[in-house]
DNA sequence: ATGCCGCCCGTAGGGCGA
């Protein structure tokens, strides 16, 4: 049975609502991860969802953050945030698809090397990876997909030598992201598409898109169990063409269950 | 150059994103 899953920064669910839908009805993932919400949970559209047959999972907040799960099988175990961390920022959903523990993560954007919001993305990093491990010990069949903000090595980088050092890139917030890889996720893109330069997010400014000036921070890790079943990984661009688009484009993943 | 663009809140323009 292919099953897919896909994540998508929507940059409000509000201005992007008709986007995403007309997106899932052309994609039909089984699971969509979004982030930047931007909203409260109770704004929603979860019925505008429903109607194309997909439940939503939500953990929502007023103007920032926000992520939500959608899926076209029942969410089982819906548990947002990470346990143990009092961070009141909406960053972190996890979910039961298929036998498949789902976690749509925003991982803080962290601003600049001097600023606070990057000491509060590497602390808020650092509780990440014993969430992970637990989630891992807990479920073989794993899967960590969002916005990681953070793109891994160079070959993610439109100009490697422009973002040398900067957020983003620096090398702490790749630490961390090795150390994901370390505990047995993959990388699917990465695995599954070899050295090819692909991104997932372009600036608004400066015509970024349209110079293909952008930058691969999007990702969907996996466990081994779920690498196995992992066929093709992919980053549809074709929404951060459109008119009053997100500033990121979807990543799907698609799968092969026994 | 600390702005470029876009969204939120709220109804002007600052905070924030990446």
């Amino acid at each position: 049975m292919a099953f897919a899953l896909a994540t998508w920064n929507v940059n409000s669910i509000r201005v992007r609502q008709d986007q995403v839908l007309a997106w899932l009805e052309e994609h039909q993932p089984d699971v969509l991860a979004l982030q930047e919400l931007k909203a409260p949970s109770e704004a929603f559209p979860y019925e505008a969802f429903r109607a194309l047959g997909y439940e939503a999972a939500v953990s929502g907040q007023a103007t920032y953050n926000g992520v939500a799960i959608l899926s076209r099988h029942p969410l089982e175990a819906i548990s947002p945030d990470m346990p143990g961390y009092a961070d009141t920022q909406k960053r972190v959903l996890a979910v039961t698809v298929a036998g498949i523990r789902v976690v749509c993560v925003y991982i803080p954007n962290g601003a600049s090397l001097d600023s606070d919001k990057y000491t509060y993305k590497l602390e808020w990093l650092e509780q990440f990876m014993g969430y992970a491990e637990s989630i891992l010990e807990a479920y073989p069949q794993t899967v960590i997909l969002g916005d990681y903000n953070i793109a891994p090595s160079d070959a993610d980088v439109h100009d490697p030598k422009a973002w040398q050092g900067q957020v983003l890139v620096s090398e702490p917030e790749r630490a961390y992201f090795k150390r994901l890889l370390d505990l047995g996720f993959s990388d699917a893109f990465r695995s599954l598409s070899g050295d090819l330069k692909a991104y997932s997010w372009w600036d608004y400014r400066m015509n970024a898109f349209k110079r293909d000036l952008g930058l691969r921070i999007d990702h969907i890790l996996v466990s081994a169990a779920v690498m196995e079943k992992a066929r093709t990984c992919f980053i549809d661009k074709l929404p951060r063409g459109l008119e009053r688009p997100s500033d990121h484009t979807p990543v799907i993943l698609e799968l092969e269950l026994g």
